[in-house]
DNA sequence: GTCTATACTTGGATAGAC
DNA sequence: GTCTATCCAAGTATAGAC
């Protein structure tokens, strides 16, 4: 394995367990077993390699997310989607080392801009699957997608903040649980003909 | 102002700007113009002014939370409620206090029960506040409170993250007007005789 | 209760040997 | 490209004068 490689997972492995603040160079490099100095000679500095790791997670998990979203044509199919791949994000951590780096941001403005650009993507992947879930509807949903997505972005950052502080799972669960229901209720309601409730039509 | 209170506004004002990781002792006194011994001498530690600085902002919140949605019985007038005081609290920064000592408790396990001790009266809060307000409706809300609530506060920690780390409250604002419409729509439809709709009847 | 001085630790960063 | 050694800045914390 190179050894950038080797950084970058050692700092993503850093930024899930210790946070932010708890992230130094040694500490990466305590983590992955590696030289210190290592850092400074591939990233030039903390910060760098911190956005090269946010690079990293958020391509790997964005692929994914590919994968799993762009087949799906009906709200509730998005639902159980989202909840899916979510429940593999609380586990890879991607959205805990997400809502570390925006926090810690506030104590290192040059990376304010940086991090802006590498969350942008996701708002605009959330929007673009939320717009073409809710075009196939047969009402006019009074929720712009733009405005959607982004409270969803902001939801799924808040609820990695609670459900890693409480170190408990279940809160989230049962909210995925919930979302999937009433996406479910929603397709009954509006439009039968374009989701799953094509079997009960 | 006694010094304590000074240690700890200047301590709420630190995390603010500078965030968790950016909240040393000498940060902190350098803020408030204050000796950094004093911080020791009286509050034993930086991670202890840092929750009793939580302790002050989350209690000074709560006592206006209360004011604004305690009159409240109908779920248009609490989103309108919400609105209003998390425009107050995005300028006063409480969340934002919230929100850094959160991410930052991953760098201070000793922080994390403690948090978790100040963040579950706000849980509590709003499920009272949205159980209230959905037992007026002429339906049954397919909603649990309690996770209606662990949502809101989720929502409201990543809207907080993202809005700071933009630097720009206009997408906030757009979801909260729309919040206001769409609980004003759902009035109308299932319940005109308990909500603001009386004078559309 | 407050200030100065200081001890000690940790973190960022680099020079220079290998 | 990697490791050792080291410098310097910043952080926590305390002792002791005032």
């Amino acid at each position: 394995m190179e050894t950038r490689t080797r950084i970058v997972e050692a700092a993503l492995e850093t930024l899930k367990r210790d946070g932010f603040a708890g992230t130094s160079a040694r500490a990466i490099a305590a983590v992955g077993g590696l030289n210190q100095a290592l850092i400074f000679y591939h990233f030039g500095g903390v910060n760098e390699l911190l956005l090269a790791a946010l690079d990293e997670t958020s391509d790997r998990r964005m692929a994914r997310y590919r994968d799993v979203v762009d087949g799906v044509q009906t709200l509730p199919e998005l639902m159980a989607a989202a909840a899916a791949v979510y429940r593999e994000d609380l586990e890879s951590g991607h959205i805990k080392v997400l809502a570390e780096m925006i926090a810690g941001a506030s104590s290192a403005p040059e990376l304010g801009p940086e991090i802006v650009r590498r969350v942008e993507p996701w708002i605009d992947f959330a929007r673009d699957a939320i717009a073409r879930v809710t075009d196939g509807l047969p009402i006019t949903v009074p929720v712009p997608a733009e405005d959607a997505a982004f409270a969803i972005v902001a939801l799924f950052l808040g609820i990695e903040l609670l459900t890693h502080l409480e170190g408990d799972t279940s809160r989230a669960e049962r909210l995925f649980d919930l979302g999937s229901g009433l996406a479910t209720m929603v397709a009954l309601l509006v439009g039968p003909a374009t989701g799953p409730a094509k079997e009960v039509n």
